[in-house]
RNA sequence: GGUCGCGUAGCUCAGCUGGAUAGAGCAUCUGCCUUCUAAGCAGACGGUCACACGUUCGAAUCGUGUCGCGAUCACCA
């Protein structure tokens, strides 16, 4: 039950009837604050079309519909807007309709339902997760959760960036220095062990050019020459031609490094449903090249190198295999889109989020796809995102100016935990219920935090200002969705069907407007593969029922029927404040 | 230099396909806990929507240009 598809469907009637005109376009947005009124028709687009001035077609349109509608109990006319007041009836009706459904807005998608494969996270196999990454992978969670809900079937998938040079670094690092120890040995998280490693690497790496520049070489040519740089590369060719020691030796290495994310995913809340390698697709993606050349797609320049020529559509000439055969980023990431295309032939769109430090490179990989003659090319996105940066400036691994997301983590635990101490409502909590709360406020405001910010934007992280629990945040909906659990469960509250003519009040209209809405806020994510707008349809609401709340006493009323409508209507705000905050992968609790 | 993105209150951000007097949070100030959880509520203060021109009944929103910030244009990933 929708008020826009009804009064779509009315006015229409009236223009046709009238004016003899077809006309199903008509504006119908929510009335200003200021305005008296829940809905507003904007007439001008008409005026030319029926030619009479706004005022008069405006209150033709006022009268017919206050008339003529069951659900418009009056109109005002300004300026050419139309506001209607919808009557109480609409709206409890509405309440009643959505009362009986539990997920109310999610939709379950079926077998039948477009496939979608959303690719996030995706990480190098060298060092561990940071702030970069968790927005990432945030984001990618989210996505896939709000696509669900809107009725499309999603594959949460990541391409792991297990091959090349910077695993190698990583690897000869710990032959030399890692006297064969494993995580194990040390009691680090394993990704953490692998990275300190690739730190070390970078470490002598550099001392060794200096060591080089003194000696008279030149920079370019000290890179090139330096024993440990050589002893890595020495090492990615032995392992391209399968040597069995180097493979056991990565895939060793490789296993420490998942074993470390996957506590990370885990604490993040967050998974995946498959996995890609890059080991397993940059030889496919070489194929592709070598079929592109028979087509002519492709040239090869003298030094034997593959080039792709793009210069006619704005773009440049991109480099596709190294002069030495070996794969480059792109060989990779046309190999797996391929693969997967084989895997889901009937998939609708693959969504790779990634960040827009990559844009150009997602628009020449999808134009080569193009080029090559695959007519699913068009249905893959780039969900771009900007960077997150510190006062500092940009995070660089390799100069140690990052933040960890298992650090990140943990202090927003820690932080979290101090505050509920501090404000004490929680005494009668055992010490697991204490760590549990903390763990779901602390991971709630950094999630909300990152989520609420729009893609596109890139974010300030200062990691010395820790993330507010006040306001426009995490725990703020957490809040008031602990105190709507309250009050249904002091109640022993069940629901039901909520007297037809009961008037309600001004509070109470505005928040069953937000609810008549959630369906919407909830396409538009999709459509804009967005997690903001689902973030702040949330905030208005959780703000709308608080106010409600303050002001309110929801339970004291000797009214009956009165008590019932209140308590429905908290409960399934309830609901919703739930569901919307699972499509951001944030759980709320029963009390705090 | 070319291409792409961003620029809204002191700070962090909303503002959906153009619509009325541009909205929140933080910070500052004023009230409100013997009343369902004050991580809250009500209010005050705060704006040349970077700038200019254009499109039209109407522009923060669309177009062009200028300025500022960022990213990118590698035999790195």
């Amino acid at each position: 039950m929708n008020i826009n598809t009804i009064l779509k469907a009315e006015l229409s009637q009236f223009l046709n009837s009238q004016y003899e005109i077809d006309f199903q376009n008509i504006e119908i947005q929510l009335t200003k604050k200021d305005f008296e009124g829940d809905v507003t028709l904007v007439i001008f687009p008409l005026v030319k079309l029926i030619r009479k001035s706004p005022s008069e077609i405006g209150s033709e349109i006022g009268v017919f519909l206050v008339n003529n509608s069951k659900y418009v109990e009056s109109y005002n006319l300004i300026q050419g807007f139309v506001n209607l007041v919808i009557n109480s009836e609409f709206y409890i009706q509405f309440l009643n309709e959505i009362i009986q459904i539990e997920d109310f807005g999610i939709a379950k998608p079926t077998d039948s339902d477009p496939l979608y494969l959303v690719e996030y996270s995706s990480p190098n196999t060298n060092k561990p997760l940071h702030l970069g990454h968790v927005r990432n992978i945030l984001l990618g969670y989210s996505i896939s959760k709000i696509l669900e809900a809107s009725g499309k079937k999603v594959n949460k998938t990541q391409i792991i960036n297990d091959r090349g040079i910077h695993i190698c670094k990583s690897i000869i690092a710990w032959l030399k220095y890692g006297n064969n120890t494993s995580p194990k040995d040390t009691g680090d998280k394993g990704d953490l062990f692998v990275g300190k490693y690739y730190v070390l690497f970078d470490k002598i790496y550099k001392e060794e050019i200096s060591e080089l520049i003194k000696d008279g070489h030149t920079k370019v040519d000290a890179e090139k020459n330096s024993s440990i740089f050589l002893e890595a590369q020495n090492l990615l060719i032995k392992w391209e031609s399968g040597d069995e020691k180097v493979i056991e030796l990565w895939s060793r290495m490789n296993s420490w490094v998942y074993e470390g994310f996957d506590k990370t995913y885990t604490d993040l809340g967050v998974d995946f449903d498959s996995y890609y390698y890059e080991s397993k697709t940059y030889l496919l993606g070489k194929e592709i090249i070598r079929k592109g050349l028979d087509n002519n797609i492709f040239f090869i320049k003298e030094d034997g190198s593959v080039w792709i020529d793009l210069s006619d559509e704005g773009l440049d000439e991109k480099i596709l295999l190294r002069s030495d055969g070996t794969s480059v980023y792109m060989t990779q990431d046309l190999g797996t889109a391929y693969l997967r295309y084989k895997d889901y032939p009937k998939m609708s769109g693959v969504i790779y989020t990634v960040g827009n430090e990559q844009d150009y490179h997602f628009k020449v990989l999808f134009r080569i796809l193009n080029k090559l003659g695959f007519d699913w090319s068009n249905q893959l996105y780039h969900l771009s995102y900007g960077m997150v940066d510190l006062p500092s400036g940009k995070m660089k691994s390799r100069e140690g100016t990052v933040v960890d997301a298992d650090e990140l983590i943990h202090e927003m635990k820690t932080n979290a935990s101090l505050l509920i101490q501090e404000l004490g409502k929680v005494e009668e909590f055992s010490i697991e219920e204490k760590n549990n709360l903390s763990s779901v406020i602390g991971l709630g405001a950094l999630k909300y935090f990152i989520l609420k910010v729009d893609p596109k934007k890139r974010i300030l992280f200062d990691p010395k200002e820790s993330i507010d629990f006040n306001g426009n945040t995490g725990p703020f909906i957490q809040y008031t969705y602990a105190r709507i659990q309250s009050l249904v469960n002091k109640e022993n509250f069940s629901k039901s069907t909520v007297d037809h003519n009961l008037k309600i009040n001004i509070k109470e209209k505005n928040i069953l407007k937000l609810l008549t809405q959630f369906p919407q806020a909830i396409k538009n994510s999709a459509d804009n593969l967005s997690p903001a707008l689902v973030a702040n349809y949330t905030y208005e609401l959780v703000k709308s029922f608080n106010s409600y709340y303050q002001s309110t006493s929801i339970l004291k009323v000797d009214d009956n029927l009165t008590k019932s409508f209140r308590l429905n209507l908290s409960y399934k705000v309830g609901l919703v404040i739930k569901s919307s905050m699972s499509l951001l992968g944030i759980d709320v609790p029963n009390k705090m």
